[in-house]
RNA sequence: GGUCGCAUAGCUCAGUUGGUUAGAGCGCGCGCCUCACAUGCGCGAGGUCGUAGGUUCAACUCCUACUGCGACCA
């Protein structure tokens, strides 16, 4: 068979992922050591960027790897529900229809969630089988599932016995677009170009005087309950224990000292509005002041705080339902008018915003529930530092650190309606008064509920003996369901076969910026209720970004999308390119030229087949029995470099390092197979014996063969496609086999011969050393030269032995060899340590040229001996340095004081010409 | 503001325990349609390794400060 003459990807790619999941190679085999990973879930709503590419191929490089290592490899794919994102896109295509979700009702609304998720859910794994990703579809798995949901359901319930959840009133961060509670984590904070304003807020019994409060949200001022100084701050000294009197609303603060006040920020003194501050609800407590909420859950000026317990007072119609912005506008304008705003500076603000919708958040008091965090961080800290889980590059532990020593309880509750609705009921008769009706069958529940969590709705109410429950309406984070993920998918809470035998997982391949958001929690969740760590190896990878080191984004129209790109250049090549870029720094800045570049390997790596099956006499020369002798010193050459870059790769790819797996192997391929091995072939092939030849066919099959082994993890399909070519024309074909479970290339030490490649080494530098004189003296390649060589006994009976293989790669017609006597004059000179290499090339060696070439070369090799014997002069040098070091220098100092010389006599004799002919 | 990271060829970056003539890909220059490949072949030019100190016989590599950039957290 023979190949086209360039590889098309398109429908090669196609082909072999259908064949690898017709032969169901993708499942876990029986026997072998278990190799497990799940794959961190992307969105339902999502689809492929840049980001799950590189994510996935490494994945894939290491499921590849260790399946063709003999490991039985399951790697779990799958979605998560993404609750807010995916109730988004199904309220949008509402609001198309002119509905919204509460006139659809839950019950119906979770329906219409379900409809979407089945139609349009399995986008990006879809995506993801184009990149030629080997996970068991057979276990895939979503957050929604119903096994899935069971595990929530237990996990909840059992941190709920262990007294590690509660349920309570707190200032949580709260984002007005999607109504609901926010994680901390979940919050964006954002440098942005905002205000200081300073008001003044005149003394309660001296209205003439008062204190000037510098604030960034002048509308929360209608939720002041005090303002603060620090009490070392001399000019505060008498303002502290007086009363101001808040500005519009008329209110009477008490004024405060606490060390909390940074006397330098502002003027020093700080309105505390503890209803929408973090930070100022922490004052509130310490001195016990009111909480005032003054916004709904909009964001407007909620009216309800302000006429609870008393008349509307006459200021409110002017604010109240204004949003938070335009209220700002209104009551800067008040405090203008009355001559209360001193003054306006500019000011940087960290604002922080809704993750899923940008939203700027709002700080607000609600009843939430939240996970006691610490008592699971602490357990979560230990194994990273004892080692049970390795985090890689181990830099990242650092931030884990960081930020779990930090760490505050968890808020989980979101007040939305796709996702895992919290077991936890409430009796109806028991809690009359604190669930309170809001219409459209809608209800709330104070912070005096009592709930009853249990794993399903209780019949009834163990203090009254009542029957009738009304269910927690939230749900939770989904990031809960996603720390679950590396058990809830293997089965658990049952103990399945899969649970026992590939928990824990061997390593989690991700991103750093989900670190905290899930690989935090997972470790968490697996030590309580799996007892051990959920992975042993955590492999951080960079972030994709464009070649200007921007991050990708739609807005900044600088995404590449990679179904494109595959598309275009081949997956195999983007797969390449990312793993030869994976480890470079904390970025992958992605030019689509860096592709092209690794689009012309694939089509190196084909050509080389091609001729490769050109050259294979066919089934018989596999078969024909032992061929007679040694091999050539070429066959021997690349043998032994195959073995040395079968260990280089492993090592690679064992440690995560994809670059250098990447790059040894592009090495050995283009480099040294190519380049040199192919070549050097040629002359066994076309050489006349057959023997020799029979047995260079064979290098040439079986390291062709390993490369497309070693190359498979990264480049799956052209190596598969390749390797059946190659099985076609040894006659061994096998519609059931495939390269995907053959064994992975293994080498010894003894496969490495340093002496054949110290040999094949100086002929290649000989071999360089003629084409350099060639191109610089302009001698064009179809003109044959001749050459005499100067050196050792050893060196030249070696040059004479392999004689043709500088004459065909060097373009050389004859070879003198000479250990001594006169150096022929006019001849382009090469010194290469002790062998020199004349070509005597008549009028076509230019003597100036020559001339100063060697001048050139002259002087950078003085400027290395100089560098050298400064160091052997240096008598700490000698006593200090390890010998072997210090020989090393000695052996290099003799080495350029003989090239030296041979330079200086090559000159001498340029100057004897240019005098002889002047 | 706090913490961490990065700074090496025109560009993007490797450089694993301190000792190599500091590497690769792309780009650039010169010469080639040499019977697998012009998506190619051969040759070459590019670097005081951010700045200033320090440790050491020896620093791109370790330490300190500074400058610039970035990330995360406030």
């Amino acid at each position: 068979m023979e190949l086209p003459k360039a590889y098309t990807h398109g429908e090669i790619e196609s082909k072999w992922y259908r064949r690898w999941l017709e032969l169901g190679a993708f499942r876990p085999k029986q026997d072998g050591r278990p190799f497990s990973m799940v794959i961190p879930p992307p969105n339902v709503t999502g689809s492929l960027h840049m980001g799950h590419a590189l994510n996935n191929t490494l994945q894939d490089i290491l499921a590849r790897y260790k399946r063709m290592d003999g490991f039985s490899v399951l790697w779990v794919p799958g979605t998560d529900h993404a609750g807010i994102a995916t109730q988004n896109v199904v309220e949008r295509q509402l609001a198309e229809k002119g509905q919204n979700r509460a006139q659809l009702g839950r019950a119906k609304f979770i329906e219409r969630v379900w409809q979407w998720k089945e139609e349009a859910g399995s986008t990006i794994l879809n995506q993801l089988k184009a990149l030629g990703v080997s996970c068991d579809w057979s276990h895939e798995r979503f957050t929604m599932d119903e096994g899935l949901s069971r595990a929530v359901r237990e996990a909840f319930v059992r941190l709920w016995e262990d007294g590690l959840l509660y349920r309570a009133e707190r200032l949580i961060n709260w984002c007005p677009r999607c109504k609901t509670a926010l994680a901390d984590i979940e919050v964006v904070h954002e440098e942005t170009d905002g205000h200081l304003w300073h008001i003044r807020y005149p003394f309660a019994d001296d209205p003439r005087n008062g204190l000037t409060v510098a604030t960034t949200r002048p509308e929360t001022m209608l939720g002041d309950s005090a303002v603060a100084v620090n009490p070392d701050d001399p000019r505060y000294q008498h303002a502290v224990g007086r009363k101001v009197r808040l500005p519009i609303v008329g209110r009477e603060l008490p004024v405060i000292a606490d060390a909390y006040v940074d006397p330098a920020f502002g003027t020093g003194a700080l309105k505390i509005t503890p209803g929408h501050d973090f930070n100022d609800f922490e004052i509130g407590q310490k001195y016990g002041l009111p909480i005032i909420c003054i916004f709904d859950e909009d964001a407007r000026i909620r009216a309800a705080a302000f006429t609870e317990n008393s008349r509307a007072p006459a200021w409110l119609h002017k604010y109240k339902d204004r949003d938070r912005f335009e209220a700002r506008k209104l009551i800067v304008e008040e405090l203008k008018q009355n001559g209360l705003l001193e003054k306006v500076e500019p000011y940087r603000v960290a604002l922080g915003r809704c993750y899923r919708c940008q939203t700027p958040v709002e700080p607000y008091l609600t009843p939430q529930w939240f996970v006691n965090i610490k008592p699971l961080a602490e357990p979560a800290m230990e194994v990273v530092r004892d080692g049970r889980v390795k985090i890689i590059p181990e830099g990242w532990a650092n931030s884990y650190f960081a930020w779990m020593e930090n760490i505050k309880d968890w808020t989980i509750s979101r007040q939305i309606w796709w996702g895992h609705q919290i077991p936890a009921w409430y009796c109806v008769a028991c809690e009359a008064g604190h669930i309170v009706k809001t219409g459209q069958g809608d209800f709330m529940l104070t912070k005096e509920a009592q709930p009853i969590v249990a794993r399903e709705q209780p019949d009834k109410c163990a203090v009254c003996g009542g029957g009738e429950f009304v269910r927690d309406p939230d749900v939770l984070d989904t990031w809960f369901s996603s720390g679950l993920w590396p058990f809830s998918t293997l089965g658990w809470p049952e103990q399945t076969e899969d649970l026992k035998r590939f928990y824990p997982t061997s390593v989690l391949v991700t991103g750093f910026d989900i670190l905290f958001f899930w690989v935090a929690r997972m470790i968490m969740m697996g030590l309580k209720f799996m007892g051990d760590v959920p992975f042993r190896d955590v492999y951080i990878h960079a972030l994709v970004r464009d070649q200007e080191g921007q991050k990708m984004s739609k807005s900044k129209g600088n995404v590449i999308d990679p179904l494109d790109v595959m598309g275009k250049y081949g997956t195999d090549a983007f797969r390449f390119t990312l793993a030869a870029m994976a480890a470079m720094g904390r970025d992958v800045k992605l030019a689509e030229e860096r592709i092209v570049g690794y689009q012309n390997f694939v089509n190196k790596l084909w050509n080389a087949s091609r001729f490769v099956l050109m050259n294979l006499s066919g089934a018989e020369t596999a078969r024909r029995g032992g061929v007679d002798g040694k091999h050539n010193l070429a066959d021997q050459w690349i043998l032994s470099r195959l073995a040395a870059t079968i260990a280089k790769a492993r090592e690679a790819v064992e440690s995560y390092r994809f670059n250098e797996f990447a790059h040894h192997l592009y090495q050995f391929t283009w480099h040294e197979f190519c380049d040199w091995y192919i070549e050097m072939s040629k002359l066994a092939l076309n050489g006349g014996d057959q023997n020799e030849r029979a047995k260079t066919e064979r290098v040439l099959a079986a390291v062709l063969e390993n490369i497309l082994f070693l190359l498979h993890p990264i480049m799956p399909f052209a190596t598969e496609e390749i390797w059946h070519a190659l099985n076609e024309k040894l006659g061994r074909e096998d519609s059931k086999a495939t390269i995907m479970l053959q064994p992975y290339p293994r080498a010894t030490d003894g496969d490495i011969r340093g002496g054949i490649e110290d040999r094949v080494g100086y002929l290649m530098e000989i071999t360089r050393a003629v084409r350099n004189l060639r191109a610089e003296m302009n001698c064009p390649p179809s003109k044959e030269v001749n050459a005499i060589v100067f050196g050792s006994d050893g060196n030249l009976s070696l040059l004479r032995d392999q004689e043709r293989y500088l004459k065909s790669l060097a373009r050389v017609g004859s070879v003198e060899y000479r250990t001594e006597g006169e150096r022929p004059k006019g001849a382009a000179t090469a010194v290469i340590g002790e062998t020199e290499v004349y070509i005597p090339l008549g009028d076509m060696v230019n003597l100036d040229e020559e001339k100063s070439r060697l001048t050139r070369e002259l002087g950078r090799v003085e400027e290395e001996l100089s560098r050298v014997r400064k160091k052997l002069g240096n008598s700490d040098f000698i006593a200090k340095a390890k010998e072997e070091v210090v020989r090393r220098e000695k052996e290099k100092a003799a080495e350029f004081e003989e090239k030296i010389r041979t330079l200086n006599l090559s000159l001498g004799r340029i100057g004897e010409i240019s005098e002889g002919k002047a």
